[in-house]
RNA sequence: GCGGAUGUAGCUCAGUCGGUAGAGCGCCGGUUUGUGGUACCGGUUGUCGCGGGUUCGAUCCCCGUCAUUCGCCCCA
């Protein structure tokens, strides 16, 4: 065993893991295809600009969170924390505001520096999407929808609440904001040492602490609801119009705000009790400002992202690898007829291997182990009369067949 | 970044009140050139996480460190 260990926070993906992360890829990919969703890839490090502007300078993220570092040009990269941003830069960069909307999904690698637990990791994977130039709460709505339906195709559907809420527009927001700053600063002396800095930072956060000396102050808080303008009560209601149309159950939840700056109107995070503190398994919301923050023109969006980790976490069973078929040649003539037979299964589009160690018991114990459909014995009086027993694991039936057959009989099976 | 728990074979774990480690499972070979997971025989596995200290001697005691894990913060 050699000393070394993958850094903190970062881990293998073999076997049974890198099958349920795959699962859950493909699961959402052919989900995405039906709402006519195409796989961008971007780079994994950016102008470490693309993230520090659009997050928040002072969201966690940013100031605390990024792998930030110099390159041999004297250029400040930065492992990408998230991928919207760099999605969002990716539509400025190839001059795709030009042909709206655009629908992206993605996949791959985020990085923050983070204390690991359960599903939380420095090097983690989501897969998200983006709908690009989305002109109202219908695309919104939309946009959940085809999250939900990732969770369900999934198995997670009965695991995972929709939680819902908006954020207003910048102008409702501000003034709400302005508003709870004001009720927090008077009573600043009840806030709990941690609120009193998200007073200061982000003082949205306040409404989701979990301590009970900042929850006794929430009752009479300022609530979000008197300071909506006509025209973010009028998406808000139209979202969720729009979301029972769709049939999406949903609960509202007024504390989720959401961690980084750039989110309006809506804000949705689905979310389950099995995973202890990480209880966010994908979340997203709408954007209306980041496009024009790369450069572009203003152009409003939605989008979500999803932890590869935890969703795999929360599947009930480990996809299993598809049934081959194994060969199993006697004799050293065998093995090379078994070697143009395996072949043959190959090309046909076939998984088959070639069995030849051990005696035959224990080449049948590996075989029905490694949960092959079928076995195809070999011995020297079969080769001389060019025939192979094909023997049916699952039914135990076996029978003679032609070599020049074997084909045909393995995939009418 | 803060606090708690844990670290012995590939896996699950036992153990030594300080005398350089064991079980089950797994894995490999054979019984068996001819057929199924459970039979029989044999075999294999460890810097007891890493570094230092105390000691004649440390896997065990002490300190540090790394990793995992739970909670806080934050987030997917």
């Amino acid at each position: 065993m050699s000393g070394l260990q993958p850094p903190r926070g970062t881990h293998d993906l073999i076997g049974d893991t890198m099958r349920r992360h795959h699962h859950v890829v493909e699961t959402a990919r052919s989900v995405l295809e039906t709402y006519g969703f195409e796989e961008w890839s971007t780079p994994i490090f950016e102008d470490t600009r693309v993230f520090s502007r659009t997050l928040g300078e002072t969201s966690d993220v940013v100031s605390k969170e990024m792998y930030t570092f110099e390159d041999r040009g004297g250029e400040s990269i930065t492992l990408r924390p998230e991928n919207t941003a760099s999605i969002c830069r990716a539509l400025v960069t190839n001059g795709l505001t030009q042909s709206l909307p655009q629908k992206a999904f993605y996949h791959g690698p985020m990085f923050r520096y983070e204390r690991p637990q359960k599903g939380r990791y420095r090097q983690f994977h989501q897969i998200g999407a983006e709908l690009l130039g989305a002109e109202g709460p219908l695309r919104d709505a939309e946009v959940i929808t085809m999250a939900y339906d990732i969770l369900k195709a999934l198995g997670l559907s009965e695991h995972v609440v929709l939680e819902l809420n908006t954020l207003g527009d910048v102008a409702s927001r501000q003034a709400w904001r302005e508003a709870l700053v004001a009720y927090f600063r008077q009573h600043a002396d009840a806030l709990s040492e941690e609120s009193r800095v998200r007073l200061e930072v982000n003082p949205l956060r306040i409404l989701d602490s979990k301590s009970e000396q900042d929850r006794a102050l929430l009752a009479d808080a300022p609530a979000f609801a008197d300071y909506l303008n006509d025209e973010s009560r009028k998406f808000w209601d139209d979202l969720r119009s729009y979301l029972t149309a769709f049939g999406v159950e949903f609960v509202e939840n007024p504390r989720i705000v959401r961690g980084l700056d750039y989110y309006s109107h809506t804000a949705f995070e689905f979310v389950t009790t099995k995973l202890g503190a990480q209880g966010t398994v994908l979340a997203g919301g709408r954007y209306e400002g980041l496009v024009e923050q790369m450069g572009g023109p203003a152009i409003p969006a939605i989008g979500w992202a999803g932890g590869i980790e935890r969703l795999a976490l929360l599947l009930e069973e480990t996809p299993s690898v598809a049934a081959g078929i194994a060969i199993v040649p006697m004799g050293d003539e065998a093995v090379l007829k078994g070697a143009s037979i395996v072949r043959s299964l190959r090309e046909a589009g076939l998984r088959a291997e070639i069995e030849t160690r051990g005696n035959m018991k224990k080449r049948m114990e590996r075989i029905v182990k490694s949960g092959a459909s079928h076995a195809v014995v070999l011995g020297d009086e079969e080769l001389a009369r060019g025939v192979v027993q094909l023997r049916n694991l699952g039914t135990r039936e076996q029978q003679e067949v032609a070599i020049s057959d074997l084909v045909q009989a393995l995939k009418g099976a």
